[in-house]
DNA sequence: AGATACGTGTACCGTACCGTACGGTACAAG
DNA sequence: CTTGTACCGTACGGTACGGTACACGTATCT
């Protein structure tokens, strides 16, 4: 079964790579990266990887599975870490909000998310875009499930009130992100004060808990 | 002098458009719309826009000049009215507040923002992103100076309270956007509750009040 | 040793598209 | 009537890139 057929099929779950995939995909990044899309050519990738094209073709299918790869490829190395703390007070439960949020903001502006994330909306068009919803439901969705997650055990244990977890999980987000990501994705830099993910994290749990935790 | 120069020149600023060249730019981003970058060609819009590639070029210079001329002519036509109701007591200047981040969801939402920021996040590689910076300086920028304009106001009314106008805008827009713009970039579609600008701008500024408005 | 499988490197084809050149048309000014 | 200007329509060169075919090298299995 090839990669296409099997992006397709809209399966693309139980997908693995062999080291070497995974080090052409690491090189295509390298290329995403610094250079965009269109420096990301099969000729290209074959020359600096090492490899022959009949090779990409063989193991991706065509361009477009290349790319789809390269996204699930990069997704997949998110990794989940155990429900953090089941048990934990207050004051540690808010620690792992901002821990939560931090990390949401290292990888948003870290710049392999940018490179993919320019990438997959280069490609989307109106109707059909396949790519974008990759990254949405392997990137995205799987973060706000964390969060949501993270949100109901904090209402559960009094911490937080709220009616729609996912509601909340978007004024936390909007919150922290604001319109740093759009401005990044356009070309804009970051400002010293917005690198301070740390920072700006606590400040985003500060105001999340002024809208949404219980009264001191 | 021609576009390209102009645009290298990184000046911009007063170049007008005459009508025929604008309904061509209207063809271009209707194009644009319905079909991604790769939709506009020269050859594709010279045909739909019954006009002669050769007068695309002299008018825009090269295709890249093309692109920049349909952000342009975009940019152009957002209107700013002139400072809404000077003397404002609280309930008209918090109304104010709403009507503003209506009209902000509503440009952001927008199919033709959607498309213009596809195809300048597209254009944006590592370094020199020219797109991108156009957009960002002639939508986002005088957006966020005519938003610091009012939140300036509401706060010498005594309406509100905080020390960076920048830093306040930043989180009305995060309560107002927040996943909802990157959401669409990517080709996923707004939920009914999202289309509901009107009542997301509400529960914004609702939300901002809780941050930012003095003791009730 | 031979066979099968896998991968590299290269040459090649077809196509899409940018950019330009050129012929033809309408129209205004002298 | 001539000249200049602006534009349309089309044809063509150059090129970049996606995709395929093939020759050669290497390893593993029998």
């Amino acid at each position: 079964m090839s990669l296409s057929a099997a992006l397709n099929d809209q399966d693309f779950d139980d997908v693995e790579f062999t080291p070497r995939q995974e080090a052409v995909l690491e090189c295509a990044l390298g290329l995403l990266v610094d250079g965009g899309e269109k420096a990301l050519t099969t000729a290209g990738l074959a020359r600096k990887a090492n490899c022959s094209k009949e090779s990409l073709y063989k193991w991706f299918g065509d361009r477009d599975g290349l790319l789809a790869a390269v996204v699930a490829y990069q997704a997949s190395k998110v990794h989940f870490p155990p429900e953090s703390g089941a048990t934990a007070d207050g004051q540690t439960y808010r620690a792992h909000l901002i821990e939560f949020a931090t990390e949401l903001l290292a990888v948003l502006l870290g710049e392999t998310s940018v490179a993919l994330n320019r990438l997959s909306i280069g490609q989307s068009k109106r109707e059909d875009s396949r790519l974008g919803r990759l990254l949405l439901v392997r990137g995205k969705y799987m973060i706000a499930a964390k969060a949501r997650a993270l949100l109901e055990a904090g209402r559960h244990r009094g911490y937080l009130r709220f009616n729609d977890a996912n509601e909340a999980y978007q004024v936390l987000y909007g919150l922290a992100v604001r319109d740093v990501h759009i401005r990044l994705l356009l070309g804009d830099e970051a400002s010293p004060a917005e690198l301070d993910l740390k920072g700006q994290a606590e400040t985003a749990v500060n105001r999340f808990y002024k809208l949404f935790g219980v009264s001191l």
